[in-house]
RNA sequence: GGCGCGGUAGCCAAGUGGUAAGGCAGAGGUCUGCAAAACCUUUAUUCAGCGGUUCGACUCCGCUCCGCGCCUCCA
């Protein structure tokens, strides 16, 4: 089966083939640099994270761009509010951004480009939206585009503007605005914005934001182009927009397939920034989980399906990456084993397993199957193990093809850095092990209670005792 | 009001017009001085409810109930 993808402009799943075969443009919906991300904004570039992996799993080159919002209202009002200026008070932001990405795993995309430094590619296409009659400029001096001008408006969400529910802040722009439903293009200065502005044909002002996507897409993909993600909630207004602008100024199609993931839930609510009821990755850190486990939780649930955080959740996740980290600890050690090639039935069902999970992705992402293929080659790999049948080669094979799954998967840790024990835990152990061949239990247990309260546990194995950091 | 998504075992979660993947938790067993780990076995006569189509539906259609999202801050 080939690679399928769930388009939300057709709302049907689609057989997806690159405009360039073997090179995927993709454009992923970036942060608004001014505040923490919540883990809620992390499952959308986990998503992409696995997209993007996924596309470079079937043999296609990514081209990603993930833009950073560092120019909007809420970023003037809060470094206004933080006395700073708005290019040193995002930086801060930008910083943790990328920091946060590294501890979910999350690679990075091939270019990140700010708003604030393609000002003069948003105003270019600005004004080719007025010399093609879709913009105005209005009372206030700022640019609006003018959806009555757009008869494809609407396609993505398909939202008739007459359907459409007034909000609050419609009233602010009402008496500049030919319709109540036309978006800013670019917003002419006003006290509030303090120092922030930019001269433009119009006047000083800033960009609206829908623009800096159209711009920036254009700009490092090109007007048409394969991929475009986000969130459910960038649907509308946003991703609508950018089509409306995009299109109009280019006249072909802007993109070919949108993908969007839902919401990251908590207690059953959207986690939101305005709700007030979020988690950053620092929140977890401080209560003791890690990145790689937040990640293994935000991969865990099909993108397209909400998903309910819960500390349970994360506990689950800790106990099967345990499990998984110890099959991979036998399959290293089982490579000192004799054995100089692969039986046929290992490397078949080494095969088996790498078709089954790259169907699953290939299947709109369906995380499930792709994880029920490798959970079912560690069960088998296991008794394998146990049977005692399996030679170093077979290891050494195995451990090859999970370290291509992992290229997807980003958790498995298939060559992590042993944890070596220190000298004084090491001796505890080798006084334990005398003690047991002494027959010395009681001495033994005390030994290895020593060992825990220094944080690491001992298991014995046929092939002597193991020695295992907690928590590790 | 408009546009959508979802309701599958204790929890999470796939899936198919022909009779329920996988993970976590639980139970029994093998192994072990005891553990731990691993492995084996086991855990939904049933897929929100009610009708309909069908030889047969959890899967298709209709209705109902419940949860959630979007309708110009939002991943």
């Amino acid at each position: 089966m080939p690679l399928h993808f769930h388009n939300s402009l057709t709302r049907r799943t689609e057989p997806f083939a690159p405009m360039q075969p073997g090179q995927v443009g993709l454009y992923t919906c970036g942060p608004t640099v001014y505040n923490f991300a919540h883990i809620g904004n992390f499952r959308a570039y986990a998503f992409e994270d696995l997209l993007r992996r996924t596309l470079a799993f079937c043999g296609l080159k990514v081209t990603q761009v993930m833009n950073l919002t560092d120019v909007d209202d809420k970023t003037i009002r809060d470094s206004r509010q933080a006395g700073l200026p708005l290019a040193v008070f995002t930086q801060r932001f930008k910083d943790a951004f990328f920091l946060d990405l590294d501890a979910l795993r999350i690679e990075r995309a091939e270019v990140y480009p700010a708003a604030t430094d393609h000002i003069p590619e948003m105003i270019v296409l600005i004004q080719t939206l007025l010399d093609k009659g879709v913009a105005y400029v209005g009372d206030d001096r700022s640019v609006y585009f003018s959806i009555a001008k757009c008869p494809r408006y609407g396609q993505l969400v398909h939202l008739q503007p007459e359907q459409m529910r007034g909000g609050g802040r419609v009233k602010n722009d009402e008496y500049a605005k030919e319709s109540v439903a036309d978006f800013a293009l670019w917003k002419a200065w006003d006290a509030a914005d303090g120092d922030v502005k930019w001269d433009s044909p119009w006047g000083p002002g800033r960009p609206g934001w829908h623009i800096e996507c159209s711009a920036m897409s254009m700009e490092y993909l090109g007007p048409t182009f394969d991929l475009h993600t986000g969130g459910v909630d960038n649907m509308f207004p946003h991703h609508e927009d950018e089509i409306a602008q995009s299109e109009a100024a280019n006249g072909v199609q802007f993109v070919r397939c949108w993908l969007h993931c839902a919401h990251l839930m908590v207690n059953g609510e959207k986690m939101s920034k305005s709700a007030g009821n979020f988690f950053t990755l620092r929140d977890l850190l401080a209560k003791g989980w890690n990145g790689r486990e937040l990640r293994w939780v935000l991969l865990g649930c099909h993108y397209r399906q909400s998903l309910n955080f819960t500390f349970q959740g994360l506990a689950d996740a800790r106990t099967t990456l345990a499990r998984l980290d110890d099959f991979i600890g036998r399959l290293r050690e089982a490579q000192a084993r004799p054995g100089a090639a692969a039986a046929p039935e290992t490397t078949a069902r080494l095969e088996q397993a790498v078709a089954e999970f790259q169907a699953g992705l290939e299947d709109d992402l369906n995380i499930s199957a792709t994880l029920a293929a490798l959970f079912n080659l560690v069960r088998d790999l296991n008794k394998a193990l146990d049977g005692n049948v399996f030679s170093g080669a077979d290891a050494r094979a195995a451990l090859a093809t999970l370290r291509r799954l992992d290229t997807v998967l980003a958790t498995l840790d298939v060559d992590r850095a042993d944890d070596e024990a220190p000298a004084d835990i090491r001796q505890l152990a080798d006084d334990r092990l005398a003690a047991r061949k002494a027959k010395d239990f009681a001495r033994a247990d005390t030994l290895r209670q020593q060992l825990t309260t220094r944080g690491w546990t001992v298991e014995d194995t046929p092939a002597g005792p193991r020695l295992k950091k907690i928590g590790g």
